[in-house]
DNA sequence: TATGACGTTTACGTTAACGTAAAGTTATAA
DNA sequence: TTATAACTTTACGTTAACGTAAACGTCATA
């Protein structure tokens, strides 16, 4: 039997707040089981959220992090439609090799920065001896 | 000479308004030169913008943006707020990370899936031959 | 049976990050 | 010298993404 979860697991685990949780699904982003009025998440449910978080803190409105959610669900019927879907992919990959670039060039420049600043330091410690 | 930028200049090079740019200035992260009431941009202050949008880009709010701003101009002088600083690095270098990980693991499961979708793809073209 | 613990809906409140409009200033071109 | 383009300040408006409070349901356990 497949594991379920409730919502406060959830929250714990991702470290949000039921609140939250709730507003992904009224934006249409969830829509867990119910059990009575209780929601009952399954761990497809949990990868849901947990891609949408990742899309958060990349820094995608939750509207681009739907957009991206719907492509992993999107139907692959015939061809036209995975013609579409692989193009969309390849749009959204697009604007992650442009976070990524981001990422490495601040790194980069923040590592470059850091070793002048030991550098730096190390003069000082000799200084003064 | 150095070089100089008007609000519109920069506005029009980063795709964005005057009014973000004003912004920025209202919280502190920007401090153009004046000429008479009109803001005179140098090519730091342009640094200092692009250094903001690549942040915002990366889902760092405005004020994480302006700390780490701050750390590039902090003052190196004694050897205590030189470690600080390396400290403080340290740290951003961690959440920069974290996003750097977050952008590649995001890029390797889209790139896995759209490969599936080319394979799905190539699939239905030759059955229909 | 009552008392938490956990959940629910509804609805109004809050904050960051700007948008937008109004009214005035300043330099340049016709 | 007037017009227009680009700038300015002030101030109120807007939207996304939740926070928070109230009032209620339900189930286990003391």
């Amino acid at each position: 039997m497949d594991q379920t979860y409730s919502i406060a697991e959830l929250a714990r685990e991702f470290d949000v707040t039921p609140r939250t949780i709730r507003y992904y699904e009224a934006e249409g982003m969830l829509a867990p089981d119910r059990k009575g009025q209780r929601r009952i998440y399954s761990p497809r449910d949990r990868v849901t959220l947990a891609l949408i978080l990742r899309g958060k803190r990349l820094g995608f409105s939750l509207a681009e992090a739907k957009e991206i959610i719907e492509l992993y669900d999107a139907p692959q019927g015939e061809a036209g439609q995975l013609r579409v879907l692989i193009e969309k992919l390849a749009s959204k990959r697009d604007a992650l090799e442009a976070k990524r670039r981001d990422a490495e060039s601040a790194l980069a420049s923040m590592d470059e920065y850091a070793a002048r600043c030991r550098e730096r330091l190390n003069e000082l410690e000799n200084t003064d001896r």
